[in-house]
DNA sequence: TTATATTAGTTTCAAATGAAACTAATTTCA
DNA sequence: TGAAATTAGTTTCATTTGAAACTAATATAA
């Protein structure tokens, strides 16, 4: 019979910092698994990437956007913006059109296809939000919203 | 003059998903900021990464860990592990012990040098979660501690 | 025992990432 | 004007990542 491996001792040092409660770990953990299990879902039934959803997104949201709207709305940087949009194109769910005023801008929009697929897409989406959320109450959403929204404008400051 | 670009105009389609509430993208967005900056930090004043960081966090409070354990307390995978402590016995601030009882296995523990490093870091670690959670009450800390814990279990589970 | 399965940890390889360089178009200003 | 600077977006290249294959040691079972 194997035995179980013992974890070893705890540092007495009571200067030791905890990683299950310090707030940069418990984030990047949670992410991570979130990520992990929503880029499984748009991979296997959509066939597109998180970067991809992202765009899809954004364009689904604010149509006829530049690629550097895209980048404002989605936290992507240009050139996975830009590689996004390629893929989304080839796969025809997004097409762009050259805006003739000034050349260096595209418009870029969903086709049909790209909104029939955002159509499906969307309440996947929010139903994996559902039952993610689903143990804890609205006044604790509504706080946890609000306080990530607070962090994010903080941690843009430091 | 330059004209500051509009945004495109908002989809009225009342079925598009806010991207800015829905709680994946939230905690994607503050994550990369949060790592980026701590990432930054760690490299420039200390010479190390975030998976580096970890394994030093984990064997400060749980010494004499072999990798298994240490992937136990990092959430890091076993690649991640293998290579932060091969780059951080290089730079001594780690050492490995073969286990006399199951030579698969080898302890490690930080080094003089590394306890030194450790005890420099932890503060600043510190300093940046107290920074970025100042503006929030104790009272939200309590309940974002927990709910981020509870998400976490949840996001396995799904 | 000895062959098979399992476990610990490392290495390999292909894909994802992002900073920096680049192209093309437009704007600024001397 | 037209040369220099700026802007939009793409490409390149070096680094990071992690799944899968691998090595070595131990445990299981025939």
């Amino acid at each position: 019979m194997n035995e179980i491996p013992r974890n070893p001792p705890r540092n007495p040092d009571e200067d030791a910092l905890d990683l299950e409660t310090f707030f940069p770990y418990q984030i990047t953990v949670l992410t991570k698994q979130v990520s992990n299990s929503l880029a499984k879902t748009y991979v296997d039934r959509f066939g597109i990437t998180i970067p991809e959803w992202r765009v899809m997104a954004a364009l689904g949201r604010y149509p006829n956007a530049t690629a550097s709207h895209v980048v404002r709305h989605t936290g992507l940087d240009k050139v996975q913006v830009s590689r996004a949009v390629a893929l989304l194109a080839d796969k025809g769910h997004v097409a762009r059109r050259p805006d003739p005023e000034d050349r260096r801008n595209a418009f870029i929009n969903l086709t049909t296809r790209g909104r029939t697929t955002y159509r499906e897409i969307v309440p996947v989406a929010r139903a994996y939000e559902e039952r993610l959320l689903a143990t804890i109450t609205p006044e604790q959403r509504r706080m946890l919203n609000a306080v990530l929204d607070e962090l994010t404008a903080r941690a843009e400051e430091l």
